[in-house]
DNA sequence: GAGTCCATTGAGAGCGCTCCCAGGAATCGG
DNA sequence: CCGATTCCTGGGAGCGCTCTCAATGGACTC
C-alpha cells in the first residue's frame, strides 16, 4: 500500500534534471506517462472512456450525465467502459464550465451560543445533510469565530464555489447576507433574522420554529393546570425566537403583571438567577414558562433550594426539549419540542429549490419563508 | 410577527414561471453574452486583470500566488487591478491544474451516536475548523446515515475533490480507511481504531485522547477518597474508548471482582439499568466510575432511588466532562476531562501536516498518532 | 568592449469537461 | 422512390488558471 519510492523530491525543489517528474502535466511527454508506478495512478478520464467504448467524448458525457439522446447500445458501452475503468468524472473540470459545485455553504455564525452546546448543531447539519446529499450536494461547513473570519467566509461566499448559502445565527450587523446577495448568491436564513427592516425584505428567505406559537402552547397547558400566577423566564432579548417566545406569553396574558418576566440568557445559571428574582418579586406565582431547557434546569434548582415542590407548588415548562436536559432533571421537564432536524432539511430543501429554479429568482417570490410547528412534550414538572 | 402570508405552498409546488433572470447558464450562448444586467454580473478573470495591469497572464498569475520574481512595480501594478476588479481566483480553473482543492472532507459515520447527543461533534468541528482555516482549507462535512452513504461518501472520496480526510467514530467494517487508501487519500482517524490488525498498521495515524489514563486517573481519585468497593460501568465493549477506560480502571484494580463491572451503552437508561444491577450484585459498593458522564447520571438517579447518598455513601465519577450534564446533575459531577476542540486541532494539523509532505508519506513516519490528555474535574459528586 | 549570467516576462499548451453546431443516418410523407 | 424531418453523433471551442520554456535585456566579469 506504501506506494511511495523513498525519494527525497520535495514539492517545491526541482527536480534533479532528468525527464519531468510529475509524470509530465503534458499527455504525451514520451517518458513517463502512465509510467509512474508509484504515486496515485492517473484518474481516467472521460477521454480514456471514449476511447475504451469506442465513441466521441461528447457522446461519453451523454450517457454519463443521464444518457439522453443516447442509443441504448452506444449507452451501454459507454457505461461498460465508466465501469471497467471506474471512471469518476472530475468535479473542478466540470464545475469550470458549469458554472455549478453542486455544493452549498452552511455558515454558522455564532462562536460560542446554544448551537454548541446544544445538540441543536449537529441536528440542523443531520437535517441538512440529508437534504442535500439526496440531491448530491456537498455541504461545505464555515464557522465564524470572530470578526476576521466574516471576511474570510464573506471571500469565500464571493469566490463562486458554492451555489448557494445556509446561514445561522445571524445577529444585527451581520454583513453575510449583504455579502451574499452582492455576490448574487442565493441564500435561506435559518432562524427569523431580526435586524430592522428584515421584517419586510421580501428577499429574505428563513426558516424558523413556531416560537410564538410554542410560547403559547405553553402558557396554554399552564392555565388548563389551573395556574394563574404564570411568570416567564425570557431568553436574552436581543434575539428573535426570545421575542417570539415571550409575544406567545403574552398573547395568553396580555395585561400580565411586568413582574412576571424576568430575562434569563438561556444558560442555567442565568434560568436560575432569573428565577431567584422572580421569586422575590412574586413570592406567589405559581407556575413558570422558561424559554429554554436549560433556563428551566437553573430555574428548577432554584426552586428546590427555595424549598418550591414542581410541579405541586409551582408548575415549570421549558423549550426546545433537548434530551440531554429535559428527559434527565428532576422532576423530568415538561417541555416545548421543535424539530430541529426538519428545520435543517427545509432549509435545504428551500435553498435547492432556489438553485433549480436559478431562472428566476423574482418570479419565485410568493411565500418564501417557513415555519415549522412546536408542540408540547408533558413529562413531570408541569 | 407572525410574517406569514396564509399561503399553503408545499415544498414540491411548481413556480408559476417567468423569464430567466440569472443569464443564461452557457458562456457564450448567442443571445445574452455579457447583456444580462440582471443576474450576476460576470466575474473578473486573471485575464481582465493582466490586461488592466498591462502585463500578461503568467505575471498576473505570479502576482496574486504570492509575487515571487516579480519586478516590484509590476506587481504593485497587477495588486491594483486586483483590488480595483474585485477578482478573485477561480477555484475550479486552479484545482483542474494544480490538482489540489483546498479542502479536506470530515467524515461522520456513526447515525445516532453521542456525536450528535454530546456536544462532541461540535466541538470536534471547532477545533478543526480553526486549524482548516487558518490553512486556507475548506471542510466538507459528510454525514453517514445508512449503509448506502458508505458509498456515496467513498465515492466522494475517490472523487478527488479534496486532499484529504478526517474520519470519525469508525466501526470494525468501516470501508472508509480502505477507501481512502485505494484511492490514496490521505486521512487521519479519530479515535483510536479497533479493528484487528489495525494496531500494528503504521500507515493509521489517528489521534485518541487517553482514555485509559483516563480510567486511571478515576479510579485513583476514589481510592484515595478512601473508597475500597469500586465499581464501573463501562460503555459498550465493541468501542476502543470503553475498552480503554476498562482498562485503565483494571489499572488499578488488577484484582477485583468482576461483579463490580457492568456495561452500559453509554446511554443515562443504561447507566440507570447497569447501576441497578451493581447494586444487586454487590450492594455494599462505595464509589462507581461510570465511563460517560451520560451514563453517570442515570446512574445517580438510581442510586438516589435505592436511597443512597451521593456522596456520602457512594461517590460517583464520570467521563468527558460534558457541561450540559456534569455541571447540572445533583449532585454535579466530578468527572474526567478531555479536551475534545484540541483533538479536533490536532487531527487537522496532523493531517494538514501531511498534505504539506505529500512527498513520502514513509519517510514522515515517526510518531503519526498522538493522544491527547485527560483530566480530573471534582465537583460534589466524589 | 565582448561575453556570460541572471532576473523577468510573455507565449502557449494544456487540465477534463460541457455544449453548440453541423454532418450523416434513419425515418416519414407524398 | 425522393425530398424533408428528426435523431444521433463527433468535432471543436472554450471555461480560467498554472506552468514550462524560450526570449529579452540589463548587470557583471574579464
Amino acid at each position: 500500500m506504501s506506494q511511495h519510492q523513498p525519494t527525497g523530491d520535495g514539492p517545491p525543489a526541482e527536480p534533479s534534471g532528468g525527464a519531468p517528474t510529475r509524470g509530465g502535466s503534458h499527455p504525451g511527454t514520451g517518458t513517463a506517462g502512465r509510467g509512474d508506478t508509484a504515486g496515485t495512478l492517473p484518474r481516467p478520464t472521460l477521454e480514456s472512456v471514449a476511447e475504451r467504448a469506442g465513441v466521441s467524448r461528447a457522446t461519453a458525457s451523454r450517457v454519463v450525465n443521464g444518457g439522453a439522446g443516447v442509443r441504448a447500445s452506444l449507452r451501454e458501452k459507454v457505461q461498460r467502459a465508466v465501469d471497467e475503468l471506474g471512471y469518476v468524472p472530475n468535479l473542478a473540470a466540470r464545475t469550470l464550465v458549469t458554472r455549478r459545485n453542486q455544493a452549498v455553504a452552511v455558515v454558522v455564525s455564532e462562536p460560542e451560543s446554544r448551537l454548541f452546546s446544544d445538540p441543536f448543531f449537529a441536528k440542523h447539519l443531520r437535517g441538512i445533510s440529508r437534504e442535500l446529499s439526496s440531491a448530491d450536494n456537498q455541504m461545505v461547513l464555515l464557522l465564524i469565530e470572530d470578526q476576521a473570519d466574516f471576511e474570510r467566509v464573506g471571500r469565500y461566499l464571493g469566490g463562486g464555489h458554492v451555489d448557494g448559502a445556509l446561514l445561522f445565527s445571524l445577529h444585527h450587523s451581520d454583513p453575510l447576507p449583504d455579502i451574499a446577495r452582492r455576490v448574487g448568491l442565493p441564500f435561506v436564513i435559518g432562524g427569523r433574522p431580526g435586524w430592522p427592516g428584515a421584517e419586510s425584505d421580501r428577499e429574505l428567505t428563513y426558516v424558523d420554529s413556531d416560537n410564538r406559537g410554542g410560547g403559547r402552547i405553553a402558557v396554554q397547558h399552564l392555565q388548563s393546570l389551573g395556574r394563574t400566577r404564570i411568570a416567564t423566564i425570557t431568553g436574552p432579548l436581543d434575539q428573535t425566537s426570545s421575542v417570539d417566545r415571550l409575544d406567545g406569553y403574552r398573547d395568553l396574558l396580555p395585561y400580565g403583571d411586568p413582574d412576571l418576566i424576568a430575562e434569563g440568557d438561556f444558560t442555567p445559571d442565568g434560568g436560575g438567577r432569573a428565577m431567584a428574582e422572580l421569586l422575590a418579586r412574586r413570592p406567589d406565582l405559581d407556575a413558570v414558562f422558561a424559554a429554554s431547557d436549560a433556563m428551566a434546569s437553573g430555574a428548577l434548582r432554584v426552586l428546590r433550594e427555595a424549598g418550591r415542590r414542581v410541579p405541586e407548588d409551582v408548575a415549570v415548562v421549558g423549550f426546545d426539549d433537548v434530551e440531554q436536559i429535559a428527559a434527565w432533571t428532576d422532576p423530568p421537564l415538561t417541555t416545548i419540542r421543535q424539530d430541529i432536524e426538519d428545520m435543517g432539511r427545509l432549509m435545504a430543501r428551500l435553498l435547492l429549490r432556489r438553485l433549480a429554479g436559478q431562472v428566476d429568482t423574482t418570479a419565485r417570490r410568493g411565500p418564501t419563508s417557513v415555519i415549522t410547528p412546536t408542540r408540547l412534550v408533558v413529562r413531570g414538572s408541569a
